[in-house]
DNA sequence: CTACAATCGGAGTCTCCACTTCGGTTACAG
DNA sequence: CTGTAACCGAAGTGGAGACTCCGATTGTAG
């Protein structure tokens, strides 16, 4: 049991029930930061032992912070969420809506090639189920991309975000799957951006 | 052991060493079958007691063909591959160049919506590195699907192979993780179409 | 400074899975 | 029909990894 349950509502209103040890917190900052790393480098499949390593930690504490390996996993994620978001929501509000939706598609593509984490992510963007909040946030922002990059004539128009979600997906794992040379992945997206673009742009 | 050592040049010449028992000859069908059946659904992932289990055969028996788990995935991918550049290589033959190309392209995702056999048989084609012969024969038959949709003026003629093998892998691989409504499949293909053809044909 | 409760850590448990072993069974030659 | 080599299959082995337990340690309130 990681909390006692001395205190009502375990962690509802955000912060922790009571302010954790001090040498708690590090361990927990120290998890976190290797978790990411390992995760990003390895998948969600690495091992929980090699992330207590990487942290400096026993398995033991690891397990006390968060409960599941799991619940570790969700928590990366979620970080990542809430970081890709405000990136996307940053570059739509600054200059040229229709290079700020190109140069999103590339940055993530560019992320995704070294970090697993955000192919996993995006993959769960892409399906409507998903309710967690930092994955919608995400997807609102890319929403709000594709409407302005449209408006502003950069991307046809009966094109959908569905279809976005879907090409960045599929750009993204083929980049990671295959070790993608920076000049294979400049064409590959290069035709993809064709293919966005409307007809009269599209050379 | 698999086979005794009898006989020299235990399977160099491309048949077994001896014609197996009649049993063991349907065994061995079985378990073939069954695994590219389950390989398939789930993934190189699959326990082989699944697979034995399907093909109602006892564990052992899997491991006396296949020495290994991956060697039995390898015949699998094996199998696949050929099929596969069969596939691509009588589209090539038949008909029209130009939509026998998007034909080709269309069909390979349909069948990796469903098997994730393909989506992985393709990603080790787009790498460079790959030896295996049936997985070189694809990547033949894919150059010339694209050499001859180029030169009917179907295609971008800057368009070079590695980038249609990354666009094919990368939608495949999508339409895998998210569960694909045809439409939203056929609305994605369009726009990687419209990005690989000619930009007078964009439109 | 002291007491004690929170925290640590790693050995231990449990489960899953690839792979092995070997006594029982069966196809097939003679 | 019969002997036997080939074959079958399920219990067993070993290792990996998620998760637990509990004695040792340490931050911190008073």
């Amino acid at each position: 049991m990681p909390n006692d349950q001395r205190v009502p509502e375990p962690d509802a209103s955000g912060g922790p029930v009571r302010a954790l040890r001090a040498d708690a917190q590090r361990n927990r900052a120290r998890i976190l930061e290797a978790a990411e790393a390992v995760f990003a480098a390895k998948g969600p499949s690495a091992s929980t032992e090699e992330i207590a390593q990487k942290a400096g930690v026993g398995i033991g504490t690891v397990f006390r912070h968060f409960p599941t390996k799991e619940s570790l996993l969700k928590a990366i994620m979620h970080a990542v969420a809430v970081r890709l978001a405000e990136e996307t929501r940053a570059l739509a509000a600054e200059g040229d809506p229709a290079t700020a939706f190109f140069t999103f598609f590339t940055r993530t593509v560019e992320q995704a090639a070294e970090k697993k984490t955000v192919v996993d992510l995006l993959a769960q963007a892409g399906i409507p189920v998903t309710v967690a909040k930092p994955v919608l946030a995400l997807r609102e922002a890319v929403e709000v991309l594709v409407g302005t990059a449209q408006q502003a004539g950069a991307v046809r128009p009966d094109v959908r975000v569905p279809e976005v979600m879907a090409l960045l997906i599929g750009v993204c794992q083929a980049s990671l799957h295959t070790r993608w040379e920076p000049e294979l992945r400049a064409r590959t997206l290069a035709i993809v951006f064709s293919g966005l673009r409307p007809a009269a742009a599209a050379g």
